[in-house]
DNA sequence: ACACGAGTGTAGCCAAGGCTACATTTCACG
DNA sequence: CGTGAAATGTAGCCTTGGCTACACTCGTGT
């Protein structure tokens, strides 16, 4: 037993009302989804940044995806190897990083997605620093339902 | 240019024009503050579904957030340790989870952000549903800046 | 040519957050 | 009362994604 002392403190629940339906509704199915996406996040970030990197300077090389992600070099070493693992990515020790068309796709989906988001945001009237900041955040759980309504509002609104 | 041989599949990255500033310009804080969000969706999660069981039921059990949230109750055994080590809730074995007043805090927070999300969804056409699906994930990733502008926003369409 | 510094690889540590399997405690009910 | 099923605790495993420290390569510049 556990000790039921002139409790100090420590509320004991109440064992009320055991047989209730508890809440509105278990809905463990949202933060299951959730998870997913949040394990989506990593591999979307890297893609987009290494497709705008070779775009830009015609090379994705470790050292820069690893500054541009605010991680050290070891971890962007150990984020590509998950690339590769997973189709998306190819390359070869010291020769930089490229981009499988599997890869690509996903690049070119994360982009359009992040861009969308922001502007979403900026029309709302966030902050354009703000926007971008949290857009890195928000873009991952933004499902092609929800983004196709981002895309109509923004439509619609010129 | 990159690299010109009879290309048997794998690219070598040109090492082209290193002295040049690459992208626009790297911006890894932003990747790390989306990153810090992520350590605090648990927290938040944890909190609010504690706060909601707590007021609909009297008592919030392992075994009902487990349930709830879609993971095994030794997982949520051990966010509870977590939440204890943070000070936001305490609780005894076979008693039930408590929030302090900083948890309860965090949950009144975390409650209203998530239903400012999910009516800004609705209002930008999304369906309930997905709403209600994705703002469980992207509610870790809106600022109080972002927050105050979806506020207004909300507001002024009345 | 070649040396040295920057870039990259690799080993190994840590914490978080999942899980399964098994031990223990409660409490509702006969 | 006593007891057994449900709830909870605990041990220990795994993967992911951070990190530091150190080893090795490459190519630039003298
Ligand atoms: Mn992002
Ligand atoms: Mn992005
Ligand atoms: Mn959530
Ligand atoms: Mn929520």
């Amino acid at each position: 037993m556990i000790g039921q002392d002139p409790a100090p403190e420590l509320p004991v629940a109440a064992h009320a009302d055991r047989g209730r339906p508890a809440l509105p509704a278990p809905r463990p199915d949202r933060h299951e989804r959730a998870r997913h996406a949040q394990a989506q996040a990593l591999l979307e970030d890297y893609t987009e940044l290494i497709d705008d990197l070779i775009a830009a300077t015609g090379e994705a090389r470790i050292t820069d995806i690893a500054a541009h992600l605010g991680v050290t070099h070891p971890t962007a070493t150990k984020a590509v190897a998950r690339l590769r693992r997973e189709g998306l990515a190819q390359s070869r020790p010291y020769r930089g990083v490229f981009l499988t068309d599997s890869g690509q796709r996903m690049a070119a989906r994360a982009r359009a997605r992040h861009r969308t988001v922001v502007d979403v945001l900026v029309a709302l009237g966030v902050p354009v620093e703000a926007a971008e900041s949290d857009a890195e955040g928000i873009e991952h759980h933004v499902s092609d339902s929800t983004l196709a309504a981002f895309a109509r509002f923004l439509d619609r609104r010129g």
